[in-house]
DNA sequence: AGACTTACTGAGGTTACCTCATCATGAGGT
DNA sequence: ACCTCATGATGAGGTAACCTCAGTAAGTCT
């Protein structure tokens, strides 16, 4: 076979350098997240309150694509940080609303020029056209 | 702006595009390892040993890129999965060796085969030139 | 009122890593 | 021979980011 073909070898390590990809990124993630002593995880949750404002842990793992259980502790975790807090849901008493404090606010803005800044480090290797390309075809497998 | 530009901002949605490819990635390759209860970091050191034969624990960590503790740990499960051996290295007392027993080459062949099967599952949605594509994207991003 | 469902959380577990300290061994110098 | 330093593996202990299962409180439906 001359042409590069496509088939289940060639899969295969692609999802092995998938991964290798991954490890290398969740490292730079890591330690570009330090100065604030947040996770990356975290830092997702605090994209998540950025964007959709104040929601339940509930909804949260929704978008976080986690268990709900799972949310309760990132939750925690921002809340003891003083990042977030925890309202009762006027609307629905078993239900609590969590928002971004003031601080919180702050740290998300500081984080995400911070992240603009990796993540340029990161695919700042590619030239534009790839980095399209790549979103496109992520967001294809992202399904 | 209408030509699509690849600046900081969509980096910072490129990395979690990523992200939410990686979990799902994550989570049908552990399924799909399910029925031999072995895990996905097993897998991989799994293949190292297929490919480079009987290495030092120091040397699987480099493959798998990991710290040496962490592959002994690998190597520990794996033994008692009665998958790998240890013997010493004759050629260096401090050293040991690690290698497939039978029953780790019968293992890695039939999970050599769902894997590919799995990469199918989750790559096929992409045409033939968007594999190599993001074969070849992926390879500059490991660096 | 009773049954079912939903929202969150406590308890406890897993995977996949990590660092630091320790111990045996090897390699090189004096 | 001895000392020092480097190297290979591992014990001890820790962390991040998930998970399930069970329980409690509260809303919903009949």
């Amino acid at each position: 076979m001359t042409a590069p073909a496509a088939d289940s070898a060639d899969d295969e390590s692609l999802a092995e350098t998938f991964w290798a990809v991954a490890s290398r990124l969740r490292r730079q993630t890591r330690e570009s997240l330090a100065p604030w002593d947040v996770t990356p995880s975290q830092s997702r949750a605090l994209g998540v309150l950025v964007r959709y404002g104040e929601v339940r842990p509930g909804t949260l793992a929704e978008h976080l694509r986690i268990a709900p259980r799972s949310a309760t502790e990132v939750v925690d975790d921002l809340e003891a940080r003083g990042l977030v807090n925890r309202r009762p849901d006027p609307a629905d008493r078993r239900a609590t609303l969590v928002a971004l404090t003031e601080e919180g606010r702050r740290v998300s803005a500081a984080i995400r020029t911070a992240r603009r800044a990796e993540a340029d480090r990161f695919f700042g290797h590619l030239d534009a056209a790839d980095r399209v390309e790549l979103a496109r075809i992520l967001r294809t497998l992202r399904s």
